[in-house]
DNA sequence: ATGAAAGCGCTAACAG
DNA sequence: CTGTTAGCGCTTTCAT
C-alpha cells in the first residue's frame, strides 16, 4: 500500500546528479553550483523527500538528540528544567528524548541504555544512582554526560546543580528568625541527593544556632502533594503543637497546607511553612507559600549548553547556582 | 581516547561465535543452544556492549519510538497527556519523543518531519496546522499518525479528543444556571482548534437558551497564566460590571482570577468563574475554580494504544470523550 | 563541481 | 543450531 519510501536515489535520479551530490546538497550546499542544487531541491519537494536519520546518524555517527532522564515529569520544577533543556536544544537543531525514572535506578539505567543504543549526542540526567557506575561506563564510552542536581564526586562528570545546603540553611534560619527552636522537616528518602542535602543544610543552621539536633524529619511517600498531604494527615494524628515545618519540595508544601487548612484551617503563625524550588503556583494560593527559588530554566538551559561545548572538547567542570529565599505569606505570622 | 565503540563483532569474536550468532542472542535467543547463549551473554557483559540503535533500525526498519508534538509541555493539561502516553508506550518497550509547537505550525512541521527522519514508529500531535497537509504526506509516506485535541476531517487519521462543545455548553448553561445573561470568554486564538470549538460550544448553550449572541471574548496572548492576567488587567481597566466569566483552559482562569483578586478581592457572586480541563492545582487554590474535568492521562494513554494498534492493522477511528462540569467555590456565590 | 564506490553496525535470509 | 552474506540509506573519501 504505502508508496515505497523515498531515498535519496530516487531524488538523485529524478534530479539527474548522483546521490554524493544529492546529499551535498543537503548538508554541504555551498559545494555544489546554484543550478544543480535547485534542481535537486525540486526533486527533494516533488518527492517528499526525508534524509532517513538512522542511516545518515549510522554514517556519520551521532543523532541529532539528546536524552534526559528527569524524576518526574509532572513536576512542574522538571517540566520547567526540560523547556529550559529544549530550548537551548532547539537553537542548535537538536531534538530531545526525555524518561522520567520516577527515583527507580532501573528505570534510570534502563533509558539511558535506551539513548545510548539510539545514538543520543549526549545525556542530561538528574541521577538517583548510587554509585554513578553506570555512569562510569558510559563515559567510558565515549558518551557526554551532564548531571543535573547530582553528582558523583569521583567521576569527571560535569554538573548544573543548586547548592541544596545553602538553600535549605537559608529555609532553617528563615524559620529560627520567628523564633522557633525546632523545625519539623517532610522529606523524601536519603537516597536522594536532595532530599540527603536539603536535610543536611537544615541540620547545619540549627547547629550553628547552638540548637543541636532539632531537626524532627517526617517521611512522605511520594514527592508530590499527595504524599505530602498523607504525611501531614498522619503527622496530624500526633497532636503537634505549633511548629516551623520545611518541606523538601514545593508540591510536597502544598501537599502539607491542603492538610493543615483541611484540619481546621491554616494559620502561618501556628505553622510557618517554607518550600523549597519556587515553582509558579505556590507563590499563588490562599497562603502563598514562602520557599526557596532555583533558577530552574537556567538549569536546563546551562545542562544542554555544556553538553555542546563537550562536544566542542571542554574539560569538565561543575556550575552550583546559588538558590534565594522568597518570603511570602506562610512565614509572616497574622 | 574513549575506547573504540564495541560492535557485535567484537562480541561475536570474543565468544568465538559469528555475527548472526551474537545477533540472535540479542533477538531471538531462543534459536540459540543454552551453552553458546552463555558464551556471548558473558562477553556483551564483559564489553559492555550496547547495541547501536541506529543501525538496527536501518536494518530493521524502525525505531522502538514514537514522537509526540504537543502544544506546551510546562501546561499541566499535557503534562499529564504525555504522562499517560509515556506509560503505556513503556509497557511495549518504547520510549517518547517530545515536542513543544507552542502553536506554532512551523514549529510542529519541523519536529514532525526530525520524528519522521529518526524513523520513530508512529506520531502522536495536538495540531494547530489548519490544512492538515503535512499529515496528508506523513501517512502518505505510511508513517501511523493519531491525532490529539484536533482533527481533518477529510483525512483518514485516527484521534483521540474531547468533546469540547459539550464542555463548553455545560460551563455555559452552569453560568446561566446562576443568573448571568451574558458570558465573557477569554479565549486565545480560533485557530487553535480548542479556542474555536470551545467558544462555538459557549455560543450554542446561550443560543440555545434564547440569548442570541451574548458571548464576548476577550483575546489572551499565550494560553497559560500570564497571557490570563494580563488580559484580565486591560478588561478590568474597561470598568466591566459583574460578568460571568468562562476561560478557555485552566492556566488562563488563574491568570484571571490572580488579576481579579490582585485588583481588589475576588468575589464569585461578582465574577463566577469557569475554566477548562480540570488540572489539578485549580481545586486548591483560596477560591477553587469550577472547571471542566477531560480525562487527561487516559488522553494519553489511549492515544498510544491506538498507535500501538495501528500497527497491527486497525482502521482509523475517532475516540471522543465527554467533559464533566465539576463545581467549586468560584461558582458558588457566597 | 560532480561522480563512483566504500562502508557505518546490524539483521535477515539462506546455507549448511 | 550456527555461519555467510547481502544490503538498509546515507555520508565520505577519492578521483575526475
Amino acid at each position: 500500500m504505502a508508496a515505497t519510501k523515498t531515498t535519496i536515489v530516487d531524488v538523485a535520479r529524478a534530479a539527474g546528479v548522483s546521490v554524493g551530490t544529492a546529499s551535498n546538497v543537503l548538508n554541504k550546499p555551498e559545494r555544489v553550483s546554484p543550478a544543480t542544487r535547485r534542481r535537486v531541491e525540486q526533486a527533494v519537494e516533488r518527492l517528499g523527500f526525508v534524509p532517513n536519520g538512522a542511516a545518515r546518524q549510522l554514517r556519520s555517527g551521532n543523532l541529532s538528540a539528546v536524552g534526559a532522564v528527569l524524576l518526574d515529569i509532572r513536576n512542574p520544577f522538571y517540566t520547567d528544567v526540560a523547556r529550559g533543556i529544549e530550548d537551548r536544544l532547539d537553537e542548535s537543531g537538536h531534538a530531545l528524548l526525555v524518561g522520567s525514572s520516577d527515583g527507580d535506578p532501573r528505570r534510570e539505567a534502563r533509558y539511558l541504555r535506551l539513548f545510548e543504543g539510539q545514538g543520543v549526542s549526549g545525556v542530561i540526567a538528574a541521577s538517583v544512582d548510587q554509585d554513578g557506575a553506570v555512569y562510569q561506563e558510559l563515559i567510558g564510552r565515549g558518551l557526554n554526560v551532564v548531571l543535573l542536581e547530582s553528582q558523583f564526586p569521583d567521576l569527571p562528570i560535569s554538573s548544573v546543580r543548586v547548592d541544596n545546603q545553602a538553600g535549605a540553611r537559608a529555609a532553617a534560619n528563615h524559620l529560627m528568625s520567628l523564633g522557633f527552636k525546632k523545625i519539623v522537616m517532610f522529606n523524601g528518602p536519603h537516597q536522594y541527593r536532595q532530599c540527603a542535602e536539603r536535610a543536611a543544610g537544615a541540620r547545619q543552621a540549627l547547629t550553628a544556632a547552638g540548637l543541636g539536633d532539632a531537626l524532627t524529619e517526617v517521611q512522605v511517600g511520594q514527592l508530590n502533594s499527595v504524599g505530602g498531604a498523607t504525611a501531614a494527615q498522619a503527622w496530624l494524628a500526633g497532636d503537634p503543637g505549633p511548629s516551623a515545618i520545611f518541606c523538601v519540595n514545593d508540591l510536597v508544601a502544598i501537599g502539607v497546607q491542603r492538610e493543615l487548612t483541611a484540619a481546621g484551617g491554616y494559620r502561618p503563625k501556628r505553622f510557618p511553612l517554607v518550600g523549597f524550588d519556587d515553582i509558579d503556583v505556590v507563590a499563588d494560593r490562599a497562603v502563598p507559600i514562602t520557599s526557596i527559588r532555583q533558577p530552574t530554566y537556567q538549569l536546563g538551559r546551562r545542562a544542554a549548553a555544556m553538553l555542546e561545548s563537550m562536544n566542542a572538547g571542554e574539560s569538565v567542570e561543575h556550575i552550583t547556582f546559588v538558590p534565594e529565599l522568597v518570603v511570602r505569606a506562610s512565614t509572616r505570622p497574622t
